[in-house]
DNA sequence: TGACGAGGTCACGTTAGGGAACTAGGCTGA
DNA sequence: TCAGCCTAGTTCCCTAACGTGACCTCGTCA
């Protein structure tokens, strides 16, 4: 999600002169919780607050989803403020997750578009097979 | 976005094997209405509805898009059934689109996440800030 | 001749997401 | 003593996709 200067260069002044508002923050949100795997992270977290998840545990519960993955997405949502993280200093490290008071008022939202999502993706769908179709003779 | 594919149904035999669950309405959802512009253009038609906007009116109202983007995001959610197409035979053809009865009802979750967008991206934004910031000595 | 309206197409750069290998370090077993 | 295991990451590298600008169409109007 290019939310920034695209190309890094620079457009012929006087041109159309502007660019992308960077004050608009539904599209920050959505490049934050559209990307792969935040959803289901914040949906797992949700499941089990104000509870604990750990790393392994989170895993387990997102199928398919990498180390690298879950880590890179975690630590999103923790610079956003939307996860806390707390290390055990035990060995090996146990570190828990947490969804914040932030990200639990998020999940009203996203659990709407959750709702949403289960009943109309099934239309959604068979509106795209209808688009592959060929068109009906007459 | 990797699931969603403006314009091919079904992946290569043999890829990496599987993906993830084709299962989750939640991402799937959100590989359409995550994608850069279709928000902003659910939004557009929504302040609209059950009006119509045009083609270059829509260009004009989401700052920023370019042409082809415009058009791939339109076609995307004309496939999927959450936007309407009229075009007038006319010279030149005038085209315009408007939400339709499901398009609208994806407005009531999207708005929420809006307003919880509009909400707390500054809070976002700050914890961001201080992710950057050095840490506190001590 | 050029602009408009609604795109289509091409070449390109950026980015997200993926895999695999590597790290830390106390504990266990040989 | 040394190898290997465990968790929670990190790093490198790669590819597919997303998004972009530039240029093209086509008919009419000025």
């Amino acid at each position: 999600m290019t939310t920034s200067r695209p190309g890094g260069r620079d457009r012929p002044p006087g041109e159309r002169g502007d660019l992308l508002d960077p004050r608009c923050p539904t599209r920050q949100l959505l490049d934050r919780i559209g990307t792969k795997w935040t959803s289901m992270a914040v949906k797992v977290l949700a499941e089990q607050a104000p509870g604990e998840v750990r790393f392994a545990e989170l895993r387990r519960r997102i199928p398919g989803i990498s180390q690298k993955m879950l880590s890179v997405t975690l630590q999103s949502l923790a610079r956003d403020g939307l996860v806390a993280r707390r290390v055990e200093p035990t060995v090996p490290p146990a570190v828990h997750y947490r969804l914040t008071e932030l990200g639990r008022s998020l999940e009203g939202p996203l659990s709407a578009l959750r709702v949403w999502a289960e009943t109309h993706m099934p239309e959604i769908d068979r509106n795209n097979q209808l688009a592959d179709e060929p068109p009906p003779t007459g």
